[in-house]
DNA sequence: GCAAGGCATGAATCTACAT
DNA sequence: GATGTAGATTCATGCCTTG
């Protein structure tokens, strides 16, 4: 293992993750594709006319919902192996794909803490009138099986975090990932389009490890859970696919002075 | 179906489902058994030694996953056949079971328009510090399959109702069922153990109904929605197995002057 | 009549440790 | 491992009593 502590390993996600050793980590923090379905060729605008980016990349691309459900269970199964009994893992999603994650979470033994309303700050409003604005992620904290104990929870942190009194799975509101935390190319295109805020993965890890911890993010993206893990002085290890991304990330992990 | 309307319907929610006609309803309001799976025997107690009073009804025991998922399956594929082609459909529950139920959904071909976070205002606190604080419970908003268009959305009222700004997905914050509105016996003894919050589901109904609209409720309990159905001119019909449950939301009916 | 304080209570997947 | 017992801990709301 020690070759790959505060690395990322480039890569197939589950691949990858069938070579790391039983009960390996404290946490696990997974931002895996959403499986959008958005409809093909067509693009919402705003009302000035400018079009609006749809996450249309090829790596949200599933042929179906059971193509979606044998990845999602993959992945998750090796890092239920891979995690400490001690350890817990969250993942992240959205209505398209939460649910899904979460039955598979469950049928496979892991046994859930919570679920974390993230409440997006800046989000898009929604443009046709037809629903409600969407305007949360939804986060699921588990641990490995029912029976696991001594799992790391910052309870007294997290209290005087939230003005002293306990920390509530709906007060997690922060702004998206926008400015100068928003990662863009020389022609001021986002490097990555799901890049996650990092005041969220901070509060994540705060909630859910020590100092010296070992955390693993299995869909690294542009680096934000490397950036954090190194700030408040945990080890990581990141597994991600695209050279793209992983050029980003490790550029800015080098650059990195304060979080 | 006219000797149905504005009554509850006693037995088995699925088979009386199934009795009932294709393409009828304009809004389904599901407020199923959360399988919540306590540990048996223990009872938690605040400081000052009261019991804290659990949901441990016989009408939320399942044998497994497996048995809640073949029941889940069951009712919702029925109320998906009862579902007009411009209905909605609602479900609620929390992270113990709306993950399945979502899941299975999806599996239904029912197409998700939003997932709603009602915000509890005076949910219980955790008390033995090891988790954060449940204080949500998550709504499904979904349409019969993914072609179905025309679909009741009142967006201009529910942007007044939130003081002229649209109504996000996170905006439903809402105290519990207590004090005069919650439904006790003689005794003191509440008479359903989750009666819903009336504001709740007065603003699902205004969401996603006309005047006149028929909304079927699947799990009437004490009959919150067949109140909240009348007082906003909505037709309804319900569907109740316990006998107990169906005498107290009659009375309650009967009763009723103003919402 | 009004303000202040007491008190009950809410869909809860409890934890740690000993045997 | 499985089972049993003791332990430590909480917040917002609304009704009711008291002053």
């Amino acid at each position: 293992m020690e070759e790959y502590i505060n690395k990322i390993i480039q890569g197939n996600c589950i691949e990858i993750l069938k070579e790391l050793p039983d009960n390996t980590f404290d946490m696990i923090f997974a931002d895996p594709p959403y499986y959008l379905q958005l409809p093909k060729g067509k693009r919402l605008k705003r009302a000035d006319g400018s079009e609006i980016i749809p996450v249309d990349n090829e790596w949200d691309q599933f042929k179906d919902y059971d193509d979606y459900d044998s990845f999602t269970e993959s992945w998750l199964k090796e890092c239920q192996r891979v995690l400490k009994p001690t350890g817990t893992i969250w993942v992240i999603g959205m209505y398209h794909n939460i649910f899904r994650v979460g039955k598979i979470m469950q049928d496979l033994g892991l046994w859930f803490l919570n679920d974390v309303i993230w409440v997006k700050i800046g989000a898009l409003p929604n443009l046709n009138c037809r629903r409600l604005t969407n305007n949360h992620e939804t986060l699921i904290w588990a641990v490995k099986n029912k029976n696991c104990k001594g799992y790391t929870f910052n309870y007294q942190l997290l209290k005087e975090m939230n003005n002293g009194k306990q920390m509530k799975d709906t007060d997690w509101v922060f702004g998206l990932c926008k400015g100068n935390e928003r990662l863009r190319d020389e022609n001021g295109i986002k490097s990555h389009p799901t890049q996650k805020p990092l005041k969220l993965i901070q509060q994540v890890f705060l909630t859910s490890t020590k100092k010296g911890d070992l955390i693993l993010d299995p869909f690294m993206g542009s680096g934000t859970s490397a950036v954090v893990a190194k700030a408040l002085g945990r080890k990581w290890v990141g597994i991600e696919k695209d050279n793209k991304y992983i050029e980003v990330a490790n550029e800015r992990i080098k650059k990195q002075k304060i979080c």
